[in-house]
RNA sequence: GGGCCGUUAGCUCAGCCUGGUAGAGCAGAGGACUUUUAAUCCUUGUGCCGCAGGUUCGAAUCCUGCACGGCUCACCA
């Protein structure tokens, strides 16, 4: 409440005084003319229609039908993003959800009078109003709504960051000094959306990727649940958690960190086919790809394997990819690629991945310190990196610094080390590999996948490892799992996929946090 | 956490190197203009120059520290 009233805002405040004084309410609760509400994007469409459905006539004749216009009466609703007036006449440029329409108003019998035109001069950009009138097309060919009475909806006490726009020949928009300091959209996202356009273009195609996934999986019999946000023990990945406290029961909980262990203990109940998507929270660091709280995706699938669940991504990538960007070859443009989405995607193991960027065939050293050894002398991480990693989490290491940034192209690395898997079933006849794949496409993990293991004293071997290592990462062992599991858990296959990672790919944006409507940022001074 | 860069008007940015007390365009205000579209033309206001300290007669400018941000490295299955 402490807010300090520029000279512009303080300028508008006084206009919003006189309108008061004048007995208009500056805030109505409804429009006068919703009834006849057509949408800019609507009313362009009609007007392109009319014309061409216009007779045969001579030049003359047609100017003045142009100039008539379309006779029905409709009303636009919407912001104003620019002004043109001169004397006793004016266009202001209203945008709404589906575009931009130009209002005209003049003094005249065939708009409004003198008084009306006075308060339409008066608006400010940011004001929201509607006009009522008929459509009609300037000589400059422009579609165009002539009022014959208009209100205001609601008035602008700050000025919106509202760039100016240029028509190219071409029909594209050239903005000058747009919107455009990171940290500012982030803070003002509202200002950010109001005013550019292309921004609100992104979160409409993250909500169709969302809405595409649901429709892939509802189709082929998942049941879509809802599993605990507020967790008394997290787990499901290797990540350190958010601690919160439920004051009546005096407990501390966590936020958690993935869907994975309650998703499969739905799979114990009978549930064949389950997905969730939701939000995760891991208390790490924020990055270009990480936010602490982000959308995930998680399916699990009785009866399936690794390599059923791998062609189901496929599947599902290559469903989301031709719905999403409405084009039939499936391919997006991300960080200067062409990214071909359609299957099949390329196959890869990560020993043959490693071994093709590196040169280290990490079967040949099958013990942390000789994998360490062979790594330190290649060069490929500093020495007290190597510390302290165990052997899987070195394998890691090297798919993570020299092999993610290649994999431009959609691929599946197969075949991971078990010590960085505690949840994944080990591959038959190989102890020290799991059944796990991970997707990468444009040089970025994608998702993550694995048979799920369902052998409950398996599972209890691995929850021990993990709290003998000193990984701080490390889940604390899940005793309610475990007797879920010992009543018999299906053999399945499970499936996570960052749903902002996603929408970075079809949206080509670098950035996790132009992603997200409100990223997570410093607290402001 | 490390490195590099940045923070000047509501927005986009110049000025800093080479110290002399702050500029442009847009937005705003006043005026002209009854089909404009980055409308145009005339007039005009606008600033804790991120914060704190230092050097200096004098700091937006040089130095130090801090805050915030961007990029990047590390961390992040």
């Amino acid at each position: 409440m402490n807010h300090e009233y520029s000279e512009v805002e303080r300028d508008r405040l006084a206009k919003l005084n006189k309108l008061r004084t004048a007995g208009i309410d500056p805030y109505p609760a409804r429009t006068r003319f919703g009834t006849l509400r057509v949408t800019a994007a609507e009313a362009a469409r009609r007007l392109v229609a009319w014309q061409a459905a216009l007779p045969e006539q001579t030049p003359d004749e047609r100017a003045a039908a142009l100039h008539a216009g379309e006779p029905t009466i409709c009303a636009l609703m919407g912001r104003i993003v620019a002004k043109r007036i001169m004397g006793k006449a004016g266009f202001v440029s209203v945008e709404d959800d589906s575009g931009r329409l130009q209002v005209y108003a003049r003094i005249g019998p065939d708009s409004i009078d003198a008084a009306s035109f006075e308060l339409f001069k008066d608006l400010d950009l940011g004001d929201f109003i509607e006009a009522k009138g008929n459509l009609f097309i300037t000589k400059t060919g422009e579609p165009t709504l002539r009022a014959t009475d208009w209100s205001l909806l609601s008035k602008s006490i700050s000025p919106l960051p509202i760039a100016k726009e240029e028509k190219q020949p071409d029909g594209s928009v050239k903005r000058y000094s747009a919107f455009s300091d990171p940290e500012s959209r982030y803070r003002q996202r509202y200002a950010d959306l109001a005013v550019n356009p292309e921004v609100r273009e992104i979160f409409r195609t993250r909500a169709r990727i969302i809405r595409t996934l649901r429709e892939f999986f509802d189709s082929r019999g998942f049941l879509e649940v809802e599993t605990p946000i507020l967790q008394p023990i997290y787990g499901g990945a290797a990540a350190r958690p958010f601690i919160t406290h439920h004051n009546q029961l005096d407990q501390d909980l966590y936020l958690r960190i993935s869907f994975e262990l309650y998703l499969k203990r739905l799979l114990v109940g009978g549930f064949e086919r389950v997905y969730e998507i939701g939000r995760d929270f891991r208390n790490e660091g924020v990055s270009f790809k990480h936010n602490p709280e982000f959308t995930q995706l998680e399916f699990y699938a009785a009866y399936m394997d690794v390599f059923s669940v791998m062609d189901l991504a496929e599947e599902m990538m290559q469903y989301v990819a031709r719905e999403v960007l409405a084009a039939s070859d499936g391919k997006t443009r991300f960080r200067g690629h062409e990214i071909d989405l359609v299957r099949p995607w390329q196959r890869i193991t990560l020993r043959d991945a490693i071994l093709e960027f590196t040169g280290i065939d990490y079967t040949q050293y099958p013990d942390r310190e000789s994998l360490a050894a062979a790594i330190l002398a290649h060069k490929l991480m500093p020495a007290d990196v190597v510390q302290g990693k165990t052997r899987g989490k070195l394998i890691d290491g090297l798919l993570g610094d020299h092999v993610e940034k290649n994999l431009v192209q959609p691929t599946f690395i197969y075949d991971y080390p078990r010590d960085i898997s505690p949840l994944a079933k080990s591959k038959v006849g190989d102890p020290s590999t799991v059944e796990r794949f991970e997707g990468f496409v444009g040089g970025m993990e994608l998702c993550n996948a694995f048979s799920e293991l369902n052998d409950p004293l398996d599972q209890e071997q691995r929850f021990l490892e993990e709290m003998r290592g000193e990984d701080e990462e490390a889940q604390p062992p899940d005793e309610d799992y475990l007797r879920a599991m010992r009543y018999g858990m299906p053999p399945n296959g499970g499936f996570g996929m960052g749903i902002d990672r996603l929408t970075m790919l079809f949206t080509n944006n670098d950035s996790i946090r132009e992603v997200l409507l409100f990223p997570h940022l410093r607290k402001e001074e």
